[in-house]
DNA sequence: ATAGGGTTAG
């Protein structure tokens, strides 16, 4: 880690060589400033390239650019001492700053950053510091301004200072100055500069409407008709989540004889970026400012990139670097940040740490939000232990962190449980004056709530009441779900009244965590009729929604306390539910929420201990439906809700059923239904490499979601008897460590596992041990298969597993015995099991078979499996 | 005049 140079004292966010450049890069007609003959590429990222293969790999960054190193050899010589120092590796005008993403998050008071360039005089900064020591007092303010008016320039000192509010959060500061200085008699080209500036201020600072008024005022009194003015608010309203606007203002300058530069079609992509906004969407913007010969700069790209991050995609963004280089337009910090977030989002976190790793060999220095981007990657990734090496590798350089990074800090120590360190981490937040906030308390609750310390849950919530730190959506929604995965249906109640009663916004998350906690409770049906009606009311589910949804069709329930009106079942995949009855359902009227009832319901069903027992009804229609309803959205389904579809196939008892609807589902997705409705149907070697296919891609997600996915994979063929099928698939998973076990021939790990999956590795481990005695081996003294007592299922000590291990091994009459005080292993002396193995013709109990097989050779197989099992 | 944090499914 020390192993990185470190940076020059001059640091920019800019590498070495371009560093002369960079005053001019701070001026608008920046597409002036470089001379390059690089041939331009309208059109190439028109709609058709969106599937394109692509080469670049993070390593292209080592072969470009060999200015660079010069640069490099400059500063190598201090590298040694400032190390030796501890010093910290990020600029001071980074260490502290905000984040830049949306003018509503804006409101605090952090260092302001002196970024601007532009001709400004000393007076001016000396002014800005009269301002701010103002105390927001109107008449100091006025005072300050009518005493130093005659030692500022013209408009450039205003226009300077207007954008330091902006940067600031100084609202008021930036009115009374803008309102002075429009007060004297300047020429139509100052008042549109200042407006400009004044707008793009407003729209920092979250005053969308006040800039707004501005634009009209400026057109008005006609000295707002310029690019200037229109590309400040464009951006205005990009920052202000307003794409749509940002279109129709950039859309109508044409007629208006406005021609876009530069700077309008970043700001138009950037809108789009912060609207997050689909790519093929803002690259047209990209592909207009092609053709009309406005050259991008680095800024077009950081946009660009941008809008990739959101939605990880990560190999777009390696096109547009790609792209860059070929411009000979060299990376800077925030090409590199939002780079790095593109990849951790996309989930290619190892591309990340070395993107990281190079970041410092090109001389770009990670700043804190370099930081940030990267632990959060790992914490997303379940890396939490990188993550905190991550925080380790910040305090030994003495980075000062800020307020977003402390944030991360305390969500990864939350997420391991680790209350102390995430309280402790809070009190130096608290010793650095940065207050906790929203986000701080809602990783605190979503903790304690997983570790169930619902008493902690009760008082944060009270707590950052007291202390006037408003819970939001985010923060009811960890609440009801916290609450209602503890069945503690009353307190969600009351949780949902006082949201009710602080009319916030209802969001996505909200919805599901109420879609989940009424598919848990056996109320599907209302969670596709809430699924239909949030849809009505324009909030888009995501893929979390539907696999809540789907997951719960396994075990399909008819209702349901009459929340709408009949015990009629919907019909799958007919059609719709008619409006009317989604109005019934869950459109909220005076004194009539049914979310409430629900609430209310589940609340009295727990207190009388009368709880329904509502019929099962398999229903693979009913997924087959949602499946269609998540393509028709353009909802992409993932690994989860693939298992969940599995899972539901094992618990059908039609194998044409389940047969049908993953042939079906082919028509979505070939390869992952091609694999599975192959194995099903006993195509094995056909499409084992298919298979192999799909199991790399899985090699990619955290251990959990891929042991998922195998559990739910082998399920299924044991349930319908593909059981060789099974076994393969199994000891694919064992290979490739999903299920991190102990595994050797005195040990069986089985406790991650699911029954399927079990079950076929305790075959194959028992084949293994068979072959062991037949070379002449002998077996260990004891041996033992773990299956523990149900502490990872859904149902905590349900201990299914457990039983249909001991089931089976009871039904092939094994020595296999449950340990007298471990309730989770099963023992036996090495010496038993080879009695038992060794049985004439047991072999035949042990190798498996598959009911259907059509591979080649056609029966089944025999003797033992191939080498290498 | 561009970058980072909290959440819901398994």
């Amino acid at each position: 880690m020390a192993s990185a140079p470190t940076p020059p004292p001059n640091y920019s966010s800019v590498p070495v060589e371009n560093h002369n450049h960079k005053h001019n890069h701070n001026h608008q007609n920046s597409h002036k400033r470089h001379r390059n003959d690089w041939s331009s590429s309208s059109g190439k990222y028109s709609n058709s390239r969106s599937a394109a293969p692509i080469a670049a790999a993070a390593t292209d960054i080592a072969a470009h650019g060999g200015g660079n190193g010069g640069g490099r050899s400059v500063y190598s010589s201090a590298l040694g001492s400032l190390l030796d120092g501890r010093r910290s590796r990020l600029a001071p005008e980074f260490s502290g700053r905000k984040s830049t993403r949306y003018a509503a998050k804006k409101h605090s008071g952090l260092p302001r950053a002196a970024l601007n360039t532009l001709p400004h005089s000393e007076a001016a900064n000396e002014v800005l510091t009269y301002l701010y020591n103002a105390g927001n007092i109107v008449s100091n303010i006025d005072n300050v301004l009518i005493s130093n008016e005659h030692r500022l320039w013209e408009v450039e000192d205003y226009i300077y200072m207007l954008k330091d509010f902006g940067n600031t959060g100084q609202l008021l500061l930036a009115e009374k100055c803008y309102e002075f200085i429009m007060c004297k008699p300047n020429g139509r080209v100052a008042k549109g500069k200042l407006t400009s500036a004044m707008i793009g201020t407003l729209g920092r600072l979250g005053e969308i409407n006040r800039a707004i008024e501005l634009f009209r005022e400026s057109r008005i009194e006609g000295y707002g008709m310029t690019v200037y003015t229109f590309s400040a608010m464009i951006s205005a309203y990009g920052r202000n989540g307003r794409f749509a606007d940002a279109v129709e203002l950039f859309m109508s300058m044409r007629g208006l004889g406005l021609v876009p530069n530069l700077v309008t079609y970043n700001s138009i992509i950037d809108a789009g970026a912060k609207g997050e906004v689909s790519f093929d969407v803002v690259v047209k913007y990209y592909d207009e400012m092609l053709a009309a010969g406005v050259r991008p700069d680095r800024l077009t790209y950081n946009s660009l990139l941008s809008v990739c991050a959101s939605k990880g995609m990560w190999e777009m963004a390696q096109k547009l670097l790609t792209e860059m280089d070929g411009r000979r337009i060299v990376r800077d910090v925030f090409t590199y940040n939002t780079y790095l977030d593109t990849l951790c989002k996309g989930g290619q976190i190892d591309l990340a740490r070395r993107v990281f790793e190079e970041m410092s060999f090109k001389c770009v220095w990670p700043t804190i939000v370099t930081y940030s981007t990267l632990m959060d990657g790992y914490a997303k990734a379940n890396l939490l232990e990188d993550a905190l090496h991550l925080y380790e590798e910040m305090k030994l350089r003495s980075v000062c962190l800020d307020r977003v990074c402390y944030n991360t800090v305390v969500g990864v120590y939350a997420k391991l449980d680790r209350f102390d360190e995430a309280v402790n981490i809070c009190r130096e937040m608290d010793g650095c004056g940065i207050k906790t906030d929203v986000v701080t308390c809602n990783a605190l609750l979503a903790g304690y709530g997983r570790h169930g310390m619902y008493a902690k849950v009760k008082r944060l919530f009270e707590e950052m009441k007291a202390r006037n730190i408003y819970p939001n959506t985010l923060t009811y929604s960890t609440m009801i779900d916290v609450y209602t995965k503890a069945e503690m249906f009353q307190e969600a109640m009351n949780v949902y009244i006082e949201f009710k009663m602080a009319r916030l916004e209802v969001d996505v998350v909200f919805y599901t965590a109420i879609v989940d906690a009424l598919c848990k409770n056996g109320l599907v049906e209302s969670s596709i009729m809430l699924l239909i009606a949030m849809i009505e009311k324009g909030i888009k589910p995501n893929v979390v929604t539907f696999n809540s949804i789907i997951d719960a069709c396994q075990e399909s329930q008819t209702l349901e306390y009459g929340v709408h009106g009949s015990t009629q079942a919907i019909e799958y995949p007919n059609e719709q539910p008619s409006a009317m009855l989604i109005d019934g359902a869950f459109q909220t009227m005076p004194g009539e929420d049914r979310i409430l009832k629900m609430f209310q319901q589940l609340a009295s069903e727990k207190a009388g201990h009368i709880r329904k027992l509502r019929r099962g009804r398999q229903d693979l229609n009913c997924i087959f439906w949602l499946f269609q309803k998540m393509h028709e959205l353009h909802i992409k389904p993932n690994v989860v809700t693939f298992s969940a579809i599995l899972n539901a196939c094992s618990r059908c008892n039609s194998y044409d059923d389940a047969a049908k609807l993953l042939d079906t589902l082919r028509l979505f997705d070939s390869q992952v239904y091609g694999v599975t409705h192959g194995l099903l149907m006993g195509y094995r070697e056909q499409i084992w490499f298919s298979a192999q296919t799909l199991f790399n891609e899985l090699m990619r997600m955290d251990s959990s979601t891929a042991s998922a996915f195998y559990n739910a994979l082998t399920d299924m063929l044991w349930h319908f008897g593909q059981r060789r099928g099974a076994q393969m698939v199994v000891i694919e998973g064992k290979n490739r460590n999903v299920w991190k076990g102990e595994w050797s021939i005195s040990c069986l790990d089985l406790h991650l596992m699911s029954c399927g999956a079990g079950s076929a590795m305790v075959h194959d481990w028992l084949l293994n041990m068979h072959r062991t005695l037949f070379q002449g081996s002998e077996l260990p003294k004891i041996v033992n298969i773990l299956t523990g007592w149900g502490k990872h299922s859904k149902v905590m000590g349900d201990g299914t597993l457990k039983r249909a291990i001991e089931a089976l091994l009871n039904g092939m009459g094994s020595p296999f015995r449950f340990a007298e005080h471990n309730m989770g292993r099963l023992t036996s002396s090495g010496d038993l099991v080879a009695t038992w193995l060794r049985q004439p013709g047991f072999i035949d109990t042990l190798v498996l078979y598959d009911v259907l097989n059509h591979s080649q050779p056609a029966g089944p197989p025999h003797g033992y499996p191939a080498p290498g099992f």
